[in-house]
DNA sequence: AATATAAGTGAACACTTGTTGACTGAATTT
DNA sequence: AAATTCAGTCAACAAGTGTTCACTTATATT
């Protein structure tokens, strides 16, 4: 039983890279048919429900796969990182790398994300609270953030991870081989973390704005 | 010829209205038929060429529309708005109040942003991209920030933006009448915010982070 | 070696889709 | 009052859709 589940999981993977490559042309995953599909991947439309019921669990079993593909990286970054402002520079290049390393996948995640049918945009959303709340668990052992309530660390913790997916946007709308303004945007993404840890170490429990 | 125009807009609405109600829904635009709107609509397919040459160009049409709404409404809080704290967390109340009342709309423009056509992207990149640079206009005028460099306000502004279409994604995967839910989306929204201009408070062009 | 399993095939089905062209009839212009 | 414009209708089309069923044939089990 080990050659013929061999090359099942050979045709639905390939299902499954056909899908993704699709998306990753700028069409939305709703709008991608079971047929279509199906002939990029070199099957005949029948041949698809021997590994999925319909497109939908197609499109879960994607975000299954690219999360867990994912979450290797950023296990993987947790453990060699050192803290500090060369930490955050330094993880960024290496976040955006990975992003051009695997563009379809989070071009996928990305427009499903907000654009996907329900389950779709929850299963993803589950993922990003994941990673959120690990990163809250990081940035809860410096000194100062130590000290504050859990809520409001992950409160930061959300706000570093909306601005990560923010420019993860705007990477993926350009070309991929523009390494200016992919630059640019590495440069500015930097930045805007800078200023969010920033203000976190500025932030006391019910902190108002001096100003005003 | 007042009332034959006036017949022609007022299906030409409808069609509009058809379509963003089923956006409203859950739907992706792109996954909507151009027979589906039109039977919504009330209205024969043929008709829907009297005034849109095929969906694309009713999906850019969408856009104009809401969002020249949305900047009547922005035009207005400029104006009657105080700086400080008071108005950061005011005005965030407000707008969400605002979002609330025009659920359909944002939800289109959201879902859009990264899930639509290329051209649906670009025009509402530029709406938003429009709205960052008048907010970056408004931020100059106060002490500290008038003395940063323009890039680095406009970097921050962005930030400001990208955290409000952050918090109005998760407020719209909300049932409308969550107020519980609402208010700690609000609370934890206008934190961020405040995060922000503390870090950009203390934020100087070139400023590295003191830990690590 | 004979039998059972099940991944992939091919043809057919009932539907929905976008687009067309000739039409009707009320609002407009002459 | 006659002629014109044109938003909306109706019918038809070719093409694509999801799903089904009986089938082949390589693999796995007995």
């Amino acid at each position: 039983m080990a050659i013929r589940d061999e090359k099942k999981q050979q045709t639905r993977q390939s299902l499954l890279d056909a899908a993704i490559a699709m998306v990753a042309t700028g069409r939305s995953f709703a709008s991608l048919s079971l047929r279509e599909v199906t002939r990029d991947a070199g099957v005949v439309p029948a041949s698809f429900y021997r590994h999925f019921r319909d497109m939908d669990e197609l499109g879960l079993a994607l975000v299954d796969d690219t999360c867990q593909q994912l979450r290797k990286l950023i296990r993987a970054a947790r453990t060699t990182q050192a803290p500090g402002d060369n930490m955050l520079a330094a993880s960024t290049s290496t976040f955006l790398h990975y992003v051009n390393a695997n563009r379809s996948a989070f071009h996928f995640l990305l427009r499903e994300r907000y654009g996907g049918s329900a389950p779709l945009r929850e299963s993803i959303t589950r993922e990003v609270r994941g990673f959120t709340i690990d990163l809250a668990a990081d940035f809860a052992k410096f000194p100062h953030f130590s000290q504050l309530p859990r809520d409001d660390v992950e409160m930061m913790a959300t706000l570093l991870v909306n601005t990560v997916v923010s420019a993860l946007g705007e990477l993926l709308e350009l070309p991929m081989d523009h390494p200016d303004t992919q630059g640019a945007i590495a440069k500015t993404l930097t930045d805007q973390l800078r200023v969010i840890v920033l203000g976190g170490l500025a932030w006391k429990p019910g902190t108002k704005l001096p100003m005003g």
